[in-house]
DNA sequence: GTAGATTTGTACGTATGTATA
DNA sequence: GTATACATACGTACAAATCTA
């Protein structure tokens, strides 16, 4: 659709795939002008994208070097579903619902999400299980004003998939926040864990395009299973 | 010194100092090329950088949305990193040299990094302490090949300053992992925690400018103490 | 060591398309 | 329907860093 989107897609997939190896010079700005018939300015949107997302660096007066390409990740990072992670990672895992029922927003559930208090949502609880071991709980709350309906068949697949496809909701961002936490007698039950142990609990509030919030995540995770892997640039003061 | 990027300094003020409303609509970029006297294009490469920050959201003819920043920052855990904790200055925080001295490469070092097995490099183990607790204890790995010095009272400060502002060195970028894992007789030691208790681990592989790998930091974190806040945007497929 | 070619960084201008109010 | 506002795209110019002959 968008030329400097089609032309990061297209570097990306040669970067994963080898064409460009790490340590390397991706061709030149001025030589991509000229392999994809744009402008520089189209090329180096595209760039900035590959920059972002940590594929490579760039050089004033040299070029663009490739990266290494982050190994073993099994991460959370970004705004992705967990569909969407096991499929990249190619893990056999199986979704489980354990219950999806209409509740009211209470007051912490207001105050993260700015939801009216007393508003109906669905509450989403999933057991993920990975080589028949549970070692993830997801807690969704949705706001049924923007998510009417909610098949439990889909919520058994991938509930973003449903969203963006089937509803058409432009999801956008989220606000995320990690801490570990005693275990609940719900994590207990869900898990197989024991008593006095923990959980690592990330909290995601997400919005869509509008920046209208539709979605509250507890995901809560086996601390020997978790994992999370990110990429930052230093900030410029 | 970048016109783009004063603007995007000034304009994050705005926004963390109320001038700028949760919710409220940032001046048109026209507005903007107006106010600041420069091209639109220079206005959008600032609004791209509060965008990428997640200060504001952009909506195609309405205008740029103003996000609200600290929604998510509860004071419900306590800490985040420890460079978040210095920069919200509010906390009382002391760091304590506990070990520098110079080492060899290993070989697992030698995997994580890239560095020759056998080069010298520096290892600094610091206490970090907050109300007169140790709530994290950072061990940092250091190339001598591009820190040839390390004076100890730099290191009992911030090392980053030393190696931006004396050294002249571009850090750039850093690959995180997060994970779990049983506290070492080490921790147990330096942070005062029980046996058979579990310790945060940041690993963070940091690199230049010139992607030349630096520092590697295992950053380790009492339980109870740990809190990382992140902001993430979906990827468009 | 220097000069020149190459490459990226910044900035401005213009035009057209698309979504919103 | 019109005006506003953002999105994309092309082109130009010059500055700064790097590399090479």
């Amino acid at each position: 659709m968008n030329k400097f989107h089609d032309i990061f897609l297209e570097l990306e997939k040669g970067i994963l795939d080898g064409t460009y190896q790490p340590g390397t010079l991706l061709p030149s700005e001025n030589q991509l002008v000229d392999q994809y018939s744009v402008s520089r300015e189209t090329i180096r949107k595209a760039l900035n994208l590959l920059i972002n997302a940590g594929y490579i660096q760039k050089k004033q007066g040299k070029g663009s070097i490739v990266l290494n390409v982050r190994k073993f990740d099994l991460p959370i990072s970004g705004v992705i579903s967990y569909k969407e992670l096991q499929s990249a990672q190619q893990i056999h895992s199986v979704t489980k619902v354990v219950e999806l029922q209409e509740e009211q927003v209470g007051d912490s559930l207001a105050r993260l999400t700015g939801w009216r208090k007393g508003a109906a949502v669905w509450r989403l609880v999933r057991q993920r299980e990975i080589d028949g071991e549970v070692v993830i709980v997801d807690i969704d709350y949705l706001l049924k004003e923007i998510i009417e309906v909610l098949p439990e068949e889909r919520a058994a697949d991938s509930i973003y998939d449903y969203f963006e496809n089937d509803l058409g909701l432009a999801i956008s961002y989220a606000q995320k926040e990690i801490t570990v936490e005693a275990a609940t007698k719900e994590d207990q039950e869900l898990m197989a864990i024991q008593e006095d142990t923990h959980v690592v609990v990330v909290r995601s509030v997400v919005s869509l395009e509008d920046t209208r919030c539709f979605e509250y995540t507890e995901s809560r995770h086996r601390l020997d299973k978790f994992k999370f892997v990110d990429f930052a640039r230093r900030r410029k003061t």
